[in-house]
DNA sequence: TAATTTAATTACCCGTTGTTCAAAATTTTC
DNA sequence: GAAAATTTTGAACAACGGGTAATTAAATTA
């Protein structure tokens, strides 16, 4: 249980922003195993043995909480792509690298939502996260293009590949447990490997 | 839009059970695309252009509505799992046949929801859908395992990669559209592809 | 056409939940 | 220790959503 840090964060003391932070890191926890909707802002606030109430001390609404959330993933994805670009790396590596980086960011930063619930933010959030959302699905899909121009990848259609290797990887925080017994790297590790080499056994072997 | 069909089943004619499948697939694929909670009877009403106490004339609760769901789609899956394992087939055929059984056939049927939300249910449907869908999980795991006793699959651990398998199957109903494009046996085609063979490119080429 | 069954509606109840406001408690500053 | 700034609370509100009861409307049967 790391309740126990956290409440301590909300001991009185004053630093607004690590308050603000643990109950954002909270939040997206709660609404990636539960939902959105299924998560009252009671809830999120007794985890802390606080008032529903105080928790507008630090947050405007439940939409801008979320719309924070998605804010914090995109933060980290969008970096994470930047650096992948940057590099001089072949089409594979490059999906390696970036399944590699989000991975092992989104549950160090702390788990971060990325239920896809967007449809009740504020009109215009929904616009600009969709927006950047939608803009890293096609980057991803522009990666497999090259990967595929460049040798290193085999031939297969982009975007549908884009989107099942994405749902594979946002499925990860709804069952992800970081007090089990899988480190993130062997999670990691077993992502590339399933969808780099594949399940098909390649060891020269007698039949 | 399917609507208008739809609508049409609600004409005042006689034919309950037809009504009833009808909302169940709907609810389904309501739930599947915003989530249960964030789905109210009032809005699965409203696609029949029905009232929303209509809806309780083939329903008990919303509850036992994501209850029939979740049953549909473990029914499927159940009966995919038993065909698989009554097969005379490798490990990967095995699992290549379970995903092809699984995608084709929820999306035939209609989408059903798979939203792992059912924490809603009322304690003894969860126990028992969550027991099924356990079981489910832990014989895809021992298919792994034997696909690895046999040959037919790498050392993955076999857990891990049900897991993951699991996830990209499950995100399938968030993106998927029938009116799109693409065909379920493309989807499908893509999916076997990407766990099986892997990105990486086969062919022999020069670099 | 009358009686009965089946369908669907309207109106309402009640609990939950997001949100606000004024007041209380705590910490910091002087 | 008093005053000011910051944090938290309790009470109350409004909206919404699930569920029920009484009632009306339509279709079937006789």
């Amino acid at each position: 249980m790391k309740n126990r840090a956290d409440k301590n964060v909300f001991d009185r003391r004053r630093d607004h922003d690590a308050k603000r932070e643990a109950v954002l890191r909270i939040a997206a926890e709660m609404f990636n195993k539960r939902g959105y909707a299924a998560t009252s802002l009671d809830e999120i606030a007794q985890h802390f043995s606080i008032s529903k109430t105080a928790l507008y001390y630090y947050v405007e609404s439940k939409p801008v909480l979320l719309q924070m959330c998605y804010e914090l993933t995109l933060n980290l994805c969008e970096q994470v792509m930047v650096d992948v670009l940057a590099s001089n790396s072949s089409g594979v590596e490059k999906i390696e690298a970036y399944f590699r980086g989000v991975i092992a960011g989104v549950l160090k930063t702390g788990p971060v939502a990325i239920v896809h619930e967007f449809a009740t933010l504020p009109k215009d959030a929904f616009d600009q996260i969709h927006s950047r959302a939608r803009m890293l699905d096609s980057k991803l899909a522009a990666i497999i293009e090259t990967g595929i121009a460049d040798g290193s990848i085999a031939e297969v259609p982009p975007k549908l590949t884009e989107l099942i290797l994405m749902g594979a990887n946002n499925w990860i925080q709804r069952w992800y447990n970081p007090e089990g017994d899988k480190t993130l790297e062997e999670v990691a590790d077993c992502f590339i490997f399933l969808f780099v080499n594949g399940l098909k056994s390649r060891t020269i072997k007698a039949d």
